[in-house]
DNA sequence: CTACAAACCGACCAGATGGTCTGTCAAGCG
DNA sequence: CGCTTGACAGACCATCTGGTCGGTTTGTAG
């Protein structure tokens, strides 16, 4: 009957599917209502496990919090950020095309509930430095992939040779938080496409023939 | 001895300043841990108050909350956005002073606890209509100054005529925030200058004269 | 088949927290 | 000078919440 002994996920015991659970029911939590608002009650409630079985794969509700952001957030990062200006041919062409398709690729969700990475930083990084440290990591992971992304777009030509990667990344990543913010504010898609235009439009600025007209 | 009726504010009676301290005191606990991570208690301890005078004053923690936003953030961005620029000259200028003077005029405390507007925005719009509306109509306020500086700008010819105002100053606004709050999540004051040297070129490209570089 | 350990259950607890309620005190008023 | 009313004091309460702990079940090695 049972012959598999590593099933997918059952209801059968499968430790790391339950603990998986857990980091995800915790993670929409914290998106609804922040770290602090998170109750583990309705964690457990959500998943339909216990306090035994929370507290047997995590210490305490911090350590909790600090694994949703080592790995549900940062792989985030990556689906969305890292991994699709890596691969990108034209770099500078790949971010104005993401940003252009965040309300379509985030959907309503970070309208109505922002930036998971963004909530959490402006909610703990004053209150907790474990939190603040993991979620600088995260930010960083997603700077590194924008500043990269504009060296390459700038060493192909594709961009002004006056930009500094760096500090335009940095302006890129903080602008789209505010951004999503806004929209959030808000609670309006219209909203988040009318700021992200205006990001666009800084990005397209940055464009080798946007600058000076000499192509 | 004691003629005056209405003395400033003593530790004697005066409704108008328990009030003021109440608000003051709670402003303070929202900056620094959140709606939710503001504890009565404390704001109580900080003001050597009891329960009753703040049930006195407000009905509930909610009310509390709701005053803050209509007073205080208020006050906060009709003085540090409304008012300096409603009366610059140079439209444009005054708010590329206002962004680049942000790191001494707010001091560390921006960069440790960020924005308090933006700080609450993110909380609690998603999880109360009440502070959402409110927040909403206090970046009304801050949008509105923007936008009528820089229709001034572009009127007195100071910025480029193709820049829709409207526009541009919800992208000022959210990039504003953005990079307040890459400096908070990082907890550096370079950082912030670092970013909102980002937003002043994004500024200056508005300029009349800095979209084509022939001058 | 047994023994053992990992995985999980769920009742229970201590402290915190928003909120209530009765009472006190000062000031204006007739 | 008594009465009323607003301003405030502070003890008390119901509930929630993170966390504990002894017990039970399941898989598996020997």
């Amino acid at each position: 009957m049972c012959p598999q002994p590593k099933s997918t996920a059952r209801s059968e015991r499968n430790p790391d599917s339950t603990r998986r659970r857990i980091l995800e029911a915790a993670f929409e939590q914290i998106h609804h209502r922040g770290y602090q608002g998170m109750r583990l009650d309705e964690v457990l409630a959500v998943t339909g496990l216990t306090k035994g079985a929370l507290y047997h794969h995590f210490p305490n509700k911090r350590a909790l919090g600090y694994a949703v952001v080592d790995t549900l957030v940062r792989e985030m990062v990556e689906t969305l950020w890292v991994r699709p200006l890596a691969d990108a041919e034209a770099p500078l062409d790949a971010l104005i095309r993401q940003v252009r398709d965040l309300p379509g690729l985030a959907g309503e969700r970070v309208v109505t509930l922002g930036c998971p990475l963004n909530n959490l930083a402006q909610e703990m990084s004053p209150l907790d430095e474990g939190f603040r440290r993991r979620l600088d990591e995260t930010f960083t992971l997603w700077h590194r992939a924008v500043a990269q992304a504009l060296t390459r777009a700038r060493d192909a030509g594709q961009m002004r040779a006056d930009v500094d990667p760096e500090q335009a990344a940095t302006f890129i990543v903080a602008a789209l938080e505010g951004c999503i913010g806004m929209a959030k504010n808000a609670q309006s898609l219209e909203r988040l496409a009318q700021c992200g235009a205006g990001l666009v439009g800084y990005l397209q600025s940055l464009g080798s023939q946007a600058s000076d007209g000499r192509d």
